[in-house]
DNA sequence: TTCATAGTTCGATGGTGGCCGAAGCATTGC
DNA sequence: GCAATGCTTCGGCCACCATCGAACTATGAA
């Protein structure tokens, strides 16, 4: 009679125009906040919070707290792969709704945010050191690996008082033109100030745009570079 | 805002628990009456009437009079893929209805989802097809290659009355419960009323479980072997 | 500190839809 | 013709839930 899962329950949750919105949004892979997103449904603030407490206790998103904002992404791959299923059912072509965000593209490229570097060279940062094993997440939090102390070290940075101070060391700020990752923390400060020291970078005094000189870029670009992921098997 | 595909309307239909218990009963491959579908989903006949006529509209279900009764079956393969992977996103929520019983292991262990092969001996179908080149994966089809054919027709199935078809010959069909692959499509459908002419298997007439007799899973197990699983990587 | 912004919670309202009893067709059998 | 069976339609009842205004909390900025 009853058998297998309930799948229902999680059609339900799919079933409502505003959370369906809400996922179809979440497609392009890009974390969204609630306002946006309430937005991207046609519903207020408060209509959209509720729908994306329900979403999260579902199982189908995964928020991340940062700051005042509250981030959402989709909970996984299988979520994406049962809303495309559902998309060809409906006998349609997916429409993405894009939604830019800044527009200056020196912000785009670089930027200070809470005294660390973001933008693309940010990510390309976080990129670089994640690949090279030097960081790795364990479940929730960002951790700094033996051989990546050694580099950060190498590149000048003093790692022992950083470890000292009550903040965390490391952490994954959400891009909010990429919304991708990129490092946070008191490691991430003190990546920024030593670009300032090396005299890679510097910040404009008024806007929030960290300008490279050529030299810097140059060696931003040699130092993280990032290893092709071409190895990767796209799964699916 | 009301552009792209109407996701919500088709996940909306399946989000009713008393819909959504039809449309798992008619998991089974086996048209049925509404009477029986009433009775399946727990509701009146009205009720279930109702529900039907609306599944139906939504693109659902195939509906076939006949005499004076009406039989019900999933409209396409893309129905039951899009149920299945529903199945794996509401396991993995953790949300399984039943508790785990020896019907349940039956279930796992073979189960028919829409007239072919699902559960673990309908993933190992599908491995030991791919991993001996007869079937490939090309972007976002499933292609059976020459020597798939060949193999296929001296396993007793007419390959050319199939390919006749318009319906697409193979496919993959996610499992709800193991969470991978197994053939779907007229191939799938093929392999499994093969293995009942054979007398290998035959289908519980309530449940979906498929039971193999002890030579019949002898003759799987050899006919349908994957080889060397030592070198495939952990996946997870 | 005070103000502004992001998000949550609460309460009230209204609409949608699931449900079933009863009546209405339709097909088969006598 | 009449009766029986399978299914559909109609009408009303009722529960659920999506929605938004308003108040509240939390974080950041001046």
């Amino acid at each position: 009679m009853k058998e297998g899962p309930d799948i229902a329950r999680v059609a339900a949750l799919i079933g409502d125009p505003a959370r369906a919105n809400i996922l179809t949004a979440l497609m392009s892979g890009k974390a969204l906040t609630a306002t946006e997103l309430a937005q991207e449904a046609g519903v207020t603030l408060q209509t959209a919070s509720s729908h994306l407490a329900r979403l999260d206790q579902g199982g189908l998103l995964r928020p991340r707290k940062q700051g005042r904002h509250k981030y959402f992404s989709l909970a996984s791959d299988e979520v994406a792969h049962v809303l495309e299923a559902l998309m060809g059912l409906a006998a349609g072509s997916g429409h993405l709704r894009t939604r830019t965000g800044p527009k200056d593209l020196a912000l785009r490229r670089a930027r200070v945010c809470y005294n660390h570097l973001a933008g693309e060279m940010g990510i390309q940062l976080y990129q670089s050191l994640m690949a090279r094993g030097f960081i790795a997440q364990y479940s929730d939090t960002l951790e700094l690996q033996p051989s990546g102390a050694a580099f950060v070290r190498a590149f000048g940075i003093d790692i022992d008082t950083l470890s000292a101070a009550r903040a965390p060391l490391c952490r994954d700020c959400l891009d909010w033109s990429a919304r991708q990752s990129h490092l946070a923390g008191s490691l991430g400060r003190a990546f920024l100030s030593r670009f300032e020291q090396l005299g890679w970078a510097r910040r404009d005094g008024k806007t929030r745009i960290i300008r490279f000189s050529a030299a810097g870029d140059q060696a931003f670009a040699t130092t993280f570079d990032v290893p092709d992921p071409g190895s990767e098997l796209p799964h699916e």
